[in-house]
DNA sequence: CCACTTAAACAACGCTGTTGCCAAAGTGCA
DNA sequence: TGCACTTTGGCAACAGCGTTGTTTAAGTGG
């Protein structure tokens, strides 16, 4: 690493505080206090922020018998991503600001089967009506629109923006998504499993940040997206999520997969024939396997099946988790909750997707993952301007 | 990060790579390429390294037309870390310079059950044997001993170095095993599961350097370490890796445990009717599992049980992951393999635990896993000396 | 009104990696 | 044998990072 991006790394390491500490904002003793930086270096690099329009100063605190501390807020719209949640039968774009909030979204109906130049025309068309809608004039923004993020429910190449095996959908295999979308488009543009696009956005909201969850997503099929010390957990391929087919049952039931007593396959099973309370007992079973594996902190349960009968599975897959807190003796159970699912929360995170680095919350290295290229999101807060 | 930090850091990126190329050396260019660093920003780093001991130059290579490459090599004996294994029955203490090589071992029988003060004394006795025999006088070392990494059984909490729930050995519950230790040996102490040591072992020799793999290890129990994207993953509370409790089979057979189905009953009481087979089947449907859960790239299989059949094991467990890739169609299956286990991989991987810190690759921060404070690992290169 | 406390900017500084230049140490052709 | 060329790597000067020391700003409390 060298001072450049020492500088940048630095920025972003405020930038993601001043973004967790949202509307109440942060004043730069607190700054200096989380980042082990002196007072005086966070002085510095937050006077930048302001002269880049990425912070600016929000009023003071209360006196605590000397000079009242200045309050320091992050200015949303200084940048603004799109997230894109390409479903099989619904296209979903959002208009991010740089503190997270959507601050316009748009649906249509879809036909991901139609091929991509159909599919690419429909997103152009949302995205470009998203981004100029008047009196909000986004070229204006001091960094205006940072990138596309996109979400897409097969798997995929997170690395190299390619599309594989997308089920049900063989002519999208292969397909060169980031790239033709970013030469379309002329931006950045980052691709990721819908999973993981979901699992980023709460990721975002999760509190204390930097913990670890799982978000399990029980819809057409049963995927999940992992988090892991704060940060989204692909594997090198991309692959890493893939529950559904997670044995469960030795010899069970034969799955589509090809395999045997897989998770999905149970679980889907026991939601087509009304028995919800042990779909949910499933889904617990597999959570706990995850929860011991990896020792995360808490579990979300998202997807059209969960959403019905949001209780039930809730409580299901809590006393499983309850029950193996019980057998381990170790503290309490793992927590278990239901994601707020307003059916934006894909497209909110992949917009996340080109956010995240913003903050300083860059993928995890794996060698020989094709690194992004020149058209990954965009780089640090440090840019060569001013 | 400051100014200090980016000098350690990047001192311990080159001795990372000196480390990795071992006796075969490796130039000022090549480390300015590897570590994204210029030429001269490298040669001002090894030059501080050289004269701190810790690399030396070592003969040069072929010209290409110009000038020859000198190639710089780790300096093993700059400094030392003993690696302890307590085992149930069984003390293992090796001293390991800092290429990695073990340059002495003793073993004794242990009678772990017998509490702390009689283990901690027999352990500092192997630990002052392993240290001072003649004609090696470590304190002359220029760094000496850095530490001391200790590996145990059961489940512990490698932040604060506290043991809780050792299997069947209540006594040590709540044990603050590396405060004690550190204090009687003057020492810093860093403990971890015996799954996490032989992980972390392993992980040095992997090749590439940065993969994702699993340990799997079949002995007393059934355990695994996990190495993701090159680095030892524990979770927040040191709790990942239990593999063994894995519900395999939805309401099995009764696991000690108190749960059903989970792939160590299944396992193990497979071994106990001799049927190999169908045991190596169990693990390896646990091991796809996790495979496609975390995209790893590679399971190694260890323990003593593996040992006595290595090519059983790792036939079934490949013959699983082959049908998993085959049903996936996802390229070549993950390959499985044997640990080399000489009986000393997980004191040796214990001594890494104090090693690795040397060449960067620190923990995963966890918010709220208390920070190893003081007596945590030796600095980085970068010291206050010289 | 003034002493005290706390926050934050200003100025000087040390140290980082970088850039520009040059010496060192080879090869290869005449 | 000699000289031009290539490549490596050290030396010196430099820009820029966070740090230290000091001053100014903006409050509280007696």
């Amino acid at each position: 690493m060298n001072l450049p991006a020492l500088r940048s790394h630095n920025a972003a390491l405020v930038l993601d505080l001043l973004r967790t500490a949202g509307e109440a904002g942060i004043s730069r003793l607190e700054l200096a206090e989380r980042t082990g930086l002196t007072p005086q270096a966070v002085s510095k690099i937050t006077a930048r922020l302001r002269a880049e329009g990425l912070a600016a100063e929000a009023g003071r605190r209360a006196s605590t018998g000397g000079k009242p501390r200045t309050v320091l807020r992050l200015v949303p719209d200084a940048g603004y991503a799109v997230g894109l949640h390409l479903d099989r039968d619904e296209l979903t774009a959002v208009l991010v600001d740089l503190a997270g909030t959507t601050v316009a979204a748009r649906r249509t109906p879809l036909d991901f089967g139609a091929g991509a130049p159909a599919v690419i025309e429909a997103a152009s068309r949302q995205i470009a009506a998203l981004a100029l809608p008047p009196p909000r004039a986004l070229p204006l923004a001091p960094r205006g629109l940072l990138g596309v993020g996109v979400a897409v429910p097969g798997p995929l190449d997170h690395g190299r923006g390619v599309l594989h095996r997308v089920t049900g959908f063989p002519q999208w295999d292969g397909f060169a998504l980031r790239d033709v979308l970013s030469e379309r488009l002329g931006l950045p543009v980052v691709v990721d499993k819908d999973t993981n696009a979901a699992a980023l956005g709460l990721a975002l909201r999760a509190r204390p940040a930097g913990g670890s969850f799982a978000y399990l997503h029980l819809g057409t099929g049963l995927g999940a997206g992992l988090v892991l010390g704060g940060a989204l957990y692909r594997g090198a391929r991309t692959g890493a999520g893939e529950f559904g087919h997670q044995t469960l049952q030795l010899d069970g039931a034969r799955c589509s997969c090809g395999g045997r007593g897989c998770i999905e396959a149970l679980c889907l099973a026991a939601v087509a024939r009304g028995d919800l309370a042990q779909a949910a007992r499933v889904l617990g079973a597999g959570a706990a396997n995850l929860v011991g594996l990896l020792d995360i902190d808490r579990v979300l349960l998202g997807g059209r099946v969960v959403a019905a009968e949001e209780d039930v599975f809730v409580r299901g897959v809590g006393a499983v988790l309850a029950e193996l807190a019980r057998r381990e003796g170790s503290g309490p159970a793992v927590p278990v909750a239901a994601a707020v699912g307003d059916g934006r929360a894909v497209a909110d995170g992949a917009a996340q997707l080109v956010l995240a680095p913003v903050f300083g919350h860059a993928d995890v290295a794996f060698p020989g993952a094709g690194s992004a290229g020149d058209a990954g999101a965009a780089g640090g807060a440090g840019g060569a301007g001013e």
